[in-house]
DNA sequence: CGAGTGACCGCAA
DNA sequence: ATTGCGGCCACTC
């Protein structure tokens, strides 16, 4: 049967591929909706290995500040967010209640 | 084949 | 409010 490939992180490839522009994703919220709602490091452990073609800039973390950038450092993800119309903090945090996508359509 | 690491999250005190 | 700890799957060496 191939039901779909079982494998988590494609899984979450799928779900990162799918996020639209100007939004972002939590890695649990990746991880709940693969199936494995406290395999939230998975994501991220798969995304530094992931293949780059998928938006990871659009993952971010629960506290919607960017995985892999601290604050005062610029990273060229947060730049890429604020490129595709997010407004990023100073703090690399972005208003989750406002961006965050959730895979109902 | 075995062990370690990883861009995290949730809860408890 | 903050801090500390455990847990989960996948990938790499």
């Amino acid at each position: 049967m191939t039901p779909t490939e079982p494998n988590f992180s494609h899984r979450v490839y799928e779900l990162v591929a799918q996020i639209p522009p100007g939004r972002v994703m939590t890695y649990g919220q990746l991880a709940a909706l693969a199936g494995h709602p406290r395999a939230a490091r998975i994501v991220g452990g798969i995304a530094h290995f992931g293949p780059e073609d998928l938006p990871w800039h659009r993952v971010v973390n629960k506290q919607g500040g960017l995985a892999g950038a601290f604050p005062g450092g610029r990273s060229e993800q947060g730049r890429r967010l604020e490129a595709e119309g997010v407004e990023v903090s100073v703090d690399y945090k972005v208003k989750l209640e406002e961006l965050i996508w959730y895979p109902d359509r």
